[in-house]
DNA sequence: CCACCAGATCGATAAATCCAATGGATTGTT
DNA sequence: AACAATCCATTGGATTTATCGATCTGGTGG
């Protein structure tokens, strides 16, 4: 068996590299520059090739040394992924939790879920971040957060997902609208009609689009949140498809607008976790969203 | 920062798991019980966790200390990783290195390149294993083998590949052959004749296959090696293709068989390295390409 | 009830880690 | 040309850590 080397000299030359200099180095990792020096050395030893280059500027990898370097801060991170995760086994949800939410989402669940989830998992500190979708998804990837709860389905690469509950459309559009008298109402009803959106990039647009198959949005305006979605509607701009959440939640309360269901088969997205494949709180986000199904499906306390 | 674990400790919990037994593991990792027994602990202080059942007739893991053990396995496979990549870097194409080989090319070329690789690395320990491209694949992945010499195109999840040079396929026949006499041959003109391949399994029969675009395989009959199979031809049993590389190694020589090349736009398959995605040594196995590629440049060596 | 085996504990010792001080080499400045 | 400023290597000694042998404790099965 060939000798390892500590995690404590991975460590160490992750910082000389970052550096470029022990002595700066050693102080980024509160140790004293002879002690990085040697253990620098001994880490050569160990793999039997010079990876820093010494000079009086400064200290510059050498090829093997970049080779190592890449591969050290691997081992570094798959190191600090095994205690989070061994901690997160120990006692799940508890400690600095990062939730990514979309903004179609976060007002009209949050306040409704996030008391019980405290009493829940009393242990938990919950960090919250409203997002795109693309962007929490680059935020999972690159581990800034935890968990997102997003709408799917969803493409994206390196991103798993648990589905949690479904969100069901419905019609909104201004009293006078014609569509609103109609006894069935399917959201094929709408391609027809010209549609406000949100404006690109929210993933609820795209999922609307597909509801109405071969609906085509307005190109002229497009609204940046649900609540001007809903005042656009009003000033009858147009007709629209809301989340029944954020109905439950009071979007559209004392706004005179004409909200109704569609007709069965309803059509609607479907809301769930997601994570980092590989992610060391895999199991958590998947807690968290049984969690909130919970939450939800019970009784809904009266404000 | 939280605090790290130990290499060292990762291994005892692997060794732990895999024993079964604080004494045995103990044992198998060289050192005595006790250590052990305080390595466990403090991995256990470190990650907050219980890690380990204890019991009169052993230990076991618990579900946290399983997913520990699976982190844990990933963190030292890198860190090996680690230490062969440097090593690697240092001083490329040194010591042991696995190379995997299909059996069609195998003989034809290791005679020719073997004697010339050991001057350019004097200091290799060239391990070499004959097989199908699908087994040499699997080696690889399992990390069995460093690299392989294979036939491409060959699509294959988590293997990386580099081109070495085009190996050129000959008609091949018994000298009364109706295509023998042909002025002009094209590999399609082989699409209404029944061809005589390997048997299924070797690439060489799909990649020949592929040349001659409609042709279809003799279904009763098939090869288990070039060797058989040119015996086979001669036997007038029907035509195949055969790679230069074989012919120019002497496959036909005195066989009284009818070989001929193409007319151009020749046909014939890639052959290149291939290595695991994220392999430590895929820079060497790219050199070694690069060299066994300079060897079949370089003019041969009379016998 | 008693061996027996497994793991925990203890005390001593060997080894590794770390620091403060110092040395040698190079670069930039006066 | 001498000097000051950096930078990294080295040294020696204090401290911490790892490891071992011996021993203790607590369940299991006979």
């Amino acid at each position: 068996m060939t000798q390892l080397p500590t995690l404590r000299q991975l460590q160490f030359i992750i910082a000389l590299a970052e550096h470029g200099s022990f002595s700066r180095a050693a102080e980024a990792v509160y140790v004293t520059q002879p002690t990085l020096s040697a253990a620098i050395k001994e880490l050569e030893t160990i793999l039997g090739t010079v990876l820093v280059e010494r000079g009086a500027r400064g200290a510059v990898l050498t090829p093997a040394g970049e080779v190592v370097l890449e591969r050290a801060q691997r081992v570094m991170t798959e190191a600090e992924d095994m205690v989070i995760a061994a901690q997160a086994a120990g006692e799940p949800l508890s400690g600095p939790f990062k939730l990514g939410v979309i903004p179609t989402i976060a007002p009209f669940l949050l306040p409704r879920v996030l008391p019980a989830l405290r009493t829940r998992f009393p242990d938990i500190e919950l960090f919250l971040r409203e997002d795109l979708t693309d962007r929490l998804f680059d935020a999972l990837r690159e581990r800034r957060i935890d968990a997102a709860l997003v709408a799917l389905p969803y493409d994206a690469p390196l991103i798993e997902t648990h589905a949690v509950w479904s969100d069901e459309f419905l019609f909104a559009g201004p009293p006078d609208h014609p569509l609103a008298a109609r006894e069935k109402l399917a959201p094929a009803d709408l391609a027809e009609e010209p549609l406000l959106l949100l404006e690109d990039g929210h993933c609820l647009r795209d999922h609307a689009l597909a509801a109405c198959s071969t609906g085509s949005a307005r190109s002229d305006f497009a609204a940046t949140s649900l609540h001007t979605l809903v005042h656009m509607v009003k000033s009858g701009l147009g007709a629209t498809l809301l989340p029944r959440m954020a109905v439950d939640a009071g979007l559209v309360d004392r706004m005179g607008l004409e909200v109704r269901a569609f007709t069965p088969p309803v059509a609607g997205r479907e809301i769930g976790v997601a994570w980092r494949k590989g992610s060391a709180r895999a199991e958590e986000a998947i807690q968290l969203g049984n969690a909130i199904r919970d939450i939800l499906e019970s009784p809904a306390v009266a404000a």
